[in-house]
DNA sequence: CTCGTTTGGCTAACGCTGTTAGCCAAGACG
DNA sequence: CGTCTTGGCTAACAGCGTTAGCCAAACGAG
């Protein structure tokens, strides 16, 4: 492993504990035994960390959607992983997408378990991300008033998205 | 104006022109010609400054919105603001809502032209927010590749919804 | 074996952030 | 007339990301 994943990985650990305030350059050194000036051995800077750890979060995200076969299944387990994984959540999609700085594909491979239960309707699963990620993002910013149903809110989100079916772009 | 309105003003001034990390207390205090530490004669801390923002943020969202007649319109002037006024959207929603600092009321007038056009149904109104939200914050993230169509995005999803019609709870 | 280069630490420092403590002049008021 | 409140001020602190510059150890080539 080299010094910079391990970097990444304590980044990752600080994050999960503490929120994204947590991450310091300072903080992240003291966890690795060194000063925080070292750290620009390995890494550019902060934005080339957060970049990493926003890649790995997707890259989760992915593979929690993975083996979801239908739409329900997917849409529960789009939720459960961000109620699990807040900070990671966050970082995956509050920052803006670092598309440069992404390894190839990432995008892609977060994307496809969408399109797949859209029947590969790009328009559809952009609207189903949308759905989603508003829900998943107003419950964790606490928007909704206490004691709200939410079950009750994405059950009937995605009976209406069922309903609507698969848009005009689909062709397989 | 007290003093205090005068800081809400200059804060939403520079908020609009540089973003969140352009709302500095020094900053602030530059623009009203005194130092920075005497803001706290007049304020609590940042927080409340924030706070005051977002109060303010919702009020201006509520309002672009009262007018909306039926479902698609609403969902037409919800983008439309949110795009005009990214910084004040961003601060309306991505900050944990500090209820117990917020004006009594505020939050339902928000609600309000969702609940309308859904004809009262929380449940609906919650999703189509979810729904809504999600487009919009995404959009303002960058999150969607370049040159996607999302007028194209909209009108399915909001076609979607009309398809599936008020939900179980509506009552009148 | 030895010399030069690269690697990966270090300290000191800069400019920025929010915030606090403490001082003081002007105005309000009994 | 004296006292209290209001609203400024300066100095300072801890923390932030980051840069500059120094130095020892490891490595690789002749």
């Amino acid at each position: 492993m080299t010094r910079r994943e391990e970097i990444v990985d304590v980044a990752e650990r600080l994050l999960e504990r503490g929120g994204p305030e947590a991450v310091t350059m300072r903080r992240l050194a003291d966890e690795l035994g060194i000063q925080a000036p070292s750290l620009y051995k390995h890494v550019a800077g902060k934005p080339e960390i957060e970049a990493a750890l926003q890649q790995r979060a997707l890259q989760r995200l992915a593979a929690a959607l993975e083996a979801a076969p239908d739409l329900p299944s997917l849409a529960a387990a789009y939720r459960r992983w961000a109620l699990r994984h807040p900070r990671l959540y966050e970082i995956a999609t509050r920052l803006p997408l670092a598309r440069e700085r992404l390894a190839p594909g990432v995008e892609a491979a977060a994307a496809a378990p969408l399109l797949r239960v859209t029947g590969g309707d790009l328009t559809a699963a952009r609207a189903l991300w949308g759905l989603a990620h508003g829900l998943v993002d107003l419950e964790l910013a606490g928007r909704f008033p206490p004691g709200a149903d939410l079950d009750a809110v994405w059950t009937h989100a995605m009976a209406a998205r069922v309903a609507a079916g698969p848009g005009p772009g689909v062709t397989g």
